[in-house]
DNA sequence: TTTATATATAACTAAATTAGTTATATTATA
DNA sequence: TATAATATAACTAATTTAGTTATATATAAA
């Protein structure tokens, strides 16, 4: 499951986006305008910030601004920085293969269903996401 | 995320489907051979027996047996039978819908990222399955 | 140089979901 | 009539997710 965690930074990258490059804009007005809770969006900030994606700068007058081109940052990025590598079933991804050590068959049908909605989520970046959201205002 | 207990009903009908049609099983060898908890095979036939896959005759020399050909079955509508109607995010099929009204553009990737997932799971039969893991014993 | 404003970091709590267990009822055959 | 099986329901424990609370640190402006 994609939480809502990463689906909350995804929604502030593309915030972040949607204004000229260089714009910097507080945790607290992010939060304000896309109803996230303030501290999470602080929470958040510091694997963003981790994956090199935004930095921040204290004080009055301070707050965070993106730093690299959103068309470089893809959804499948920020959901796995935020919620860690992905799996739709705990078969896959998650240090318990199954029991029986012949070929699980089952697991080769999960790894497909699986590559193939991140195949989707790797080709939409922040950019797009931002100007989608651009236009809805 | 699919749940193990969807993965159990799957692992349940190909394992019915590994035998000659008509075959009766009982839940116990179902539970011992595949490893699963036998009180949990039991909770999960209740459920493919609503959806016609499967039907019991209780008492000694009773069991299951599939009712309905397994090529007839796929993944999806198992494992939307067991847990419901899948949503790889919160925001998808879940009686909350974002808070804004306006149109939310991720909530569209969501869904096309999902349904490409649906489509692999969809294309997969019992039968399928069925043959795969008699092959590899 | 002090105050206020902002980010940064860590630990904690509550709610929801998932996995599995326990208990009891019902049916049918030997 | 005893036994072996399915059937149904309620409960419990573990894990995950969402959100909160507390505290530290940096910096700009007064």
């Amino acid at each position: 499951m994609i939480t809502k965690k990463a689906e909350y930074a995804i929604i502030i990258l593309a915030e972040l986006a949607s204004h000229p490059r260089g714009t910097i804009i507080t945790s607290k007005a992010i939060a304000r305008k896309r109803s996230i809770p303030g501290n999470l969006v602080v929470q958040l900030l510091a694997l963003l910030k981790e994956a090199g994606w935004t930095s921040g700068t204290r004080g009055p007058s301070g707050g965070i601004k993106l730093n690299v081109d959103p068309v470089s940052i893809n959804l499948k990025q920020v959901i796995e920085k935020i919620d860690g590598p992905m799996g739709i079933t705990r078969c896959l991804f998650n240090a318990n293969p199954c029991q029986d050590k012949t070929h699980c068959s089952l697991r080769d049908i999960w790894s497909e269903a699986q590559l193939s909605m991140l195949s989707v989520l790797e080709r939409v970046t922040i950019k797009q996401l931002s100007e989608a959201v651009t236009e809805s205002r």
